[in-house]
DNA sequence: GGCCTAATTGAAACACGTTTCAACTCGGAT
DNA sequence: ATCCGAGTTGAAACGTGTTTCAATTAGGCC
């Protein structure tokens, strides 16, 4: 990413970690970035894409912080909340920012499919080697990870509908974060319960 | 609901099915129910919460509905799928209205939590009551459905955590209808396999 | 009927996302 | 050095959600 447009996406973070979606306001980010309301529009055509932009740049960050320190466990239980607890960690500590990136991926603006799809894939991949015990090599910036099983695949996608639903129902109050990952955890069991079962 | 804001909830309806989210202009809505703007925002205290409103308001026909034609088949799967079908026909067919209200209650807005909570309840019962056999019977505008067990409940949180998950997908653009029962299947089928078993 | 309170109305104003545009700047091709 | 086109700037304007407010109306109570 061009320096000019990291600096919108950054500022954007900064605005976001302090009060969450309404204080993103763009006027607000082309000022601190110091670059024109115009040139934010021409590099973002809306709020949500910059904020969607935002959410790449933390999983990416997250993505390394799990390369480098993958989620340890002795079963795929153990290690796939591990990597819940890392999202948490990494990201939903910041809850205002968190739920300013939600809010953004969820918006349903069709400019973000594309976006939204590329949001799940990294987490569903992440799952996928979670649920393996290998240790996630760094392969030249991308994450070594062949040939996962469709049986994988189909867990990850599942564990991920869950923990996507349930990251709505934060954003939303519905629940904290510790409910947050305890349903999380029940819905597992069912789920890689189901998994070990010959089809 | 009184008179008028039903008048306003059902104007606020035909808008989003015609266009949508964006379509739903307040100062349209009012002028259609006949209303002032300012009588709008007595009743309900932003756009999302009015749509939030039209989102009750077609959930309890869905009930209705479901009450009266209880999704039947041989096995729990079966009948699950047939309560997603009936979601689908009820909801998803009215592509703008759905859409419109699936983007207000994930808003993420702290004075609809409650109602975000109650809307998953709502499918929730209904779930619970397709994984029974029993056909639903209607007590007095209640629906029948004594004492879940708790493996009931939890097999229907999940499979609606994973169906909410798949609507803002679909609503995301990121599949299609029919793409997201298929996954809606495939989803099932692990967890309601994992519920199968002793815990 | 007269009165009191709450609801309604109409209209204006405000905030912020988004669009538009003319003037300006800058890096590279000639 | 000059010129060109793409990117940038600053400022204004527009649309729509939301707020505000004075004037009006409606409905129950004496």
């Amino acid at each position: 990413m061009e320096e000019r447009s990291r600096r919108i996406v950054e500022t954007a973070i900064d605005l976001a970690e302090k009060g969450g979606f309404e204080a993103v306001r763009l006027r607000d980010v082309a000022a601190d970035a110091e670059v024109a309301l115009g040139t934010l529009y021409r590099r973002f055509r809306s709020k949500e894409e910059l904020l969607v932009a935002a959410l790449e740049f933390e999983v990416e960050n997250l993505e390394k912080r799990f390369c480098s320190r993958p989620p340890s466990g002795a079963n795929e239980m153990e290690r796939v909340m591990g990597f819940f607890d890392l999202v948490v960690r990494g990201l939903l500590r910041r809850q205002n920012l968190a739920r300013a990136l939600l809010k953004a991926v969820s918006s349903g603006d069709p400019e973000l499919t594309q976006k939204m799809a590329a949001y799940h894939a990294h987490i569903e991949r992440m799952l996928v080697m979670s649920l393996r015990d290998e240790v996630p090599r760094d392969d030249g910036g991308e994450l070594a990870d062949p040939k996962p099983s469709s049986s994988e695949v189909q867990s990850a996608e599942t564990l991920n509908q869950v923990w996507y639903a349930l990251l709505m129902g934060w954003a939303g109050g519905v629940h904290g974060q510790a409910p947050m990952l305890e349903k999380m955890r029940a819905s597992a069991e069912l789920i890689l319960r189901g998994s070990s079962q010959a089809p």
